[in-house]
DNA sequence: TAAGCCTGAATTTTGTCTCA
DNA sequence: TGAGACAAAATTCAGGCTTA
């Protein structure tokens, strides 16, 4: 498989020169970031953290919190997060449901100690795969993965950590070992070099991308084949 | 033989494009 | 500018294979 051309993290200060620093990631906790997956259908960001802290605010964020509040008062707190509200109060309650069954403390406890145990019990989350179950343990601090979404993974791909445009488990799972030999075990980094990805692959390098814009367009093997 | 893993198809949701 | 069609992304699910 052909290798990038230099090391990840020349990409990511690349990434980080255009952008600026990445926000400090709002949800703290595993709960919390299962709740920001479903709190919003849109892709924008702040939209979604709009929701999250007002939810976190007037609700709280815990599971019996969620459970108790009335569903007419849920729906209003979640109806700026786009559409369909009902369906992502749903799986809300069904996540909450799911976790008092487990234990929050469990959880906890398996993400901060054995990060294989608990990916194995977030994938029972309604919504979490692979992909969003590392993305937790990422953000909790536990696994050193750079748990790239769709639109890093496109990055990443196009850099030559995969094929050019694949998606699914096995272009994610293929990436991760391409990526595993960069990476510190810097969480800080590993979790800003996530953010800065995900913002490069929803601005700049989409699936057309504005590749004229792009500080790592001289590596990327879809702006060379276009510009041959 | 049961559990776990892998792969690819299916499904759902969201984004983008085109056209009136 | 809005509606509909189409494409892409992300996950789920089913079936086959491997291993203990």
């Amino acid at each position: 498989m052909r290798r990038p051309a230099l090391p990840l993290r020349v990409y990511i200060d690349r990434l980080r020169g255009l952008y600026g620093r990445p926000k400090r990631p709002i949800p703290s906790g595993p709960f919390e970031w299962i709740i920001w997956e479903h709190v919003a259908a849109v892709p924008d960001d702040e939209q979604r953290a709009l929701v999250f802290r007002t939810l976190r605010q007037k609700i709280g964020t815990t599971p019996q919190a969620i459970l108790r509040t009335p569903k007419p008062k849920m729906i209003e707190l979640l109806a700026p997060g786009g559409p369909n509200p009902g369906a992502r109060l749903a799986r809300l309650h069904e996540a909450a449901e799911l976790m008092i069954e487990i234990g929050l403390a469990r959880v906890r406890t398996l993400v901060r100690e054995s990060p294989v145990e608990a990916t194995k019990l977030l994938k029972r989350f309604k919504g979490i795969g692979e992909p969003g179950a590392d993305r937790i343990l990422l953000f909790c601090r536990t696994q050193a993965a750079l748990a790239p979404d769709a639109n890093g993974l496109r990055v990443l791909g196009r850099l030559g950590y995969g094929k050019p445009n694949a998606n699914g488990p096995a272009a994610y799972r293929q990436i991760g070992d391409a990526l595993a030999p960069d990476l510190p075990r810097d969480y800080n980094w590993l979790i800003q070099a996530h953010q800065l990805l995900r913002r490069h692959g929803q601005d700049i390098c989409r699936a057309t991308p504005r590749c004229e814009a792009c500080p790592l367009a001289p590596d990327c093997a879809w702006f060379r084949r276009g510009s041959r």
